[in-house]
DNA sequence: TGGATAGTGTAGCTTTGGCTACAAATTGAC
DNA sequence: GTCAATTTGTAGCCAAAGCTACACTATCCA
């Protein structure tokens, strides 16, 4: 059964990229125009459309027809989150040698299926990084115990 | 259009756990029944069915009805490269003090997005830490340059 | 040699996430 | 104020991945 928590991660995934990039364009923008969001995507604004719908009906997000796409609380505070793993993921990733923009890359798919021990485990290792100023892990940080 | 290539992993991710946990199967087991696949997956045997016969059009699988499920060369190939990953997935992140339990399952979401040059960088790392005998990279460790 | 049990396969349904094609609304330029 | 262009929305199609329910094979044991 060890998959089956990855195969529910995939299932939000979709959900949480909406609701990132949505957080994006109105921080940027001021809107969020469903046809920014599909282009993002790479998608057509038809699917974009039909997914956005379903991020009204689990009251993710709201807005009215012809008039942008905006977030719930509950949208805001999953974009918060979201995106706060996402910068972790991309700060561990290039701590290990990854070089940027592969980085940013593949923490897209990656971050999604990070949990919190994981990503509490993450951010000790980037404290204990920048604690000393230096770009790896020091020899003598303590394990991490949970 | 950063997401269309975690859209795409995602797509073969279900692949890669099929092939996967056959090959595992046979060779634990000598042999790689439909059941035993759903169950491992956490889904009914219809639905492994009816994925395995995807593997089987897409030339990852064959078999006779009734006679358990086998790989291609090609199948072969796909499991040594997704089990290798695998590993280096969790290696990674039990160095960067992610509990084993939990390193385990999160790499079954996590590997499906690591890219090619993200793979060498764990390598490189991993190989930095072994080299010293401890569990933690050298805080000396010259960065890897691509 | 039968049955019972376990395993395999098929049928038909659902949701998701894509697409194209078309229709309707909004916006901006005259 | 009207018309063209852009944007948004709708309809209808498809494949994947899940499910339940039912039918069919194999296997094993009495």
């Amino acid at each position: 059964m060890r998959h089956a928590s990855a195969r529910s991660a995939r299932a939000s995934a979709l959900a949480e990229d909406y609701v990132e990039i949505i957080a994006d364009l109105l921080n940027t923008e001021g809107e969020a125009r469903a046809t920014d969001i599909a282009r993002r995507l790479g998608v057509t604004h038809a699917t974009a459309i039909k997914t956005i719908g379903r991020l009204k009906r689990d009251g993710l997000a709201n807005g009215k027809p012809y008039r942008g796409v905006f977030l719930t609380e509950a949208g805001h505070a999953l974009a918060r989150r979201v995106r706060a793993r996402h910068q972790t993921v991309v700060d561990v990733l290039q701590a290990l040698g990854v070089p940027p923009e592969v980085a940013e890359l593949d923490a897209e798919g990656i971050e999604h299926h990070v949990s919190g021990p994981t990503l509490a485990a993450f951010e000790r290792f980037l404290a204990g990084s920048s604690a000393t100023g230096a770009a790896r892990i020091p020899a003598a940080m303590p394990p991490a115990e949970e």
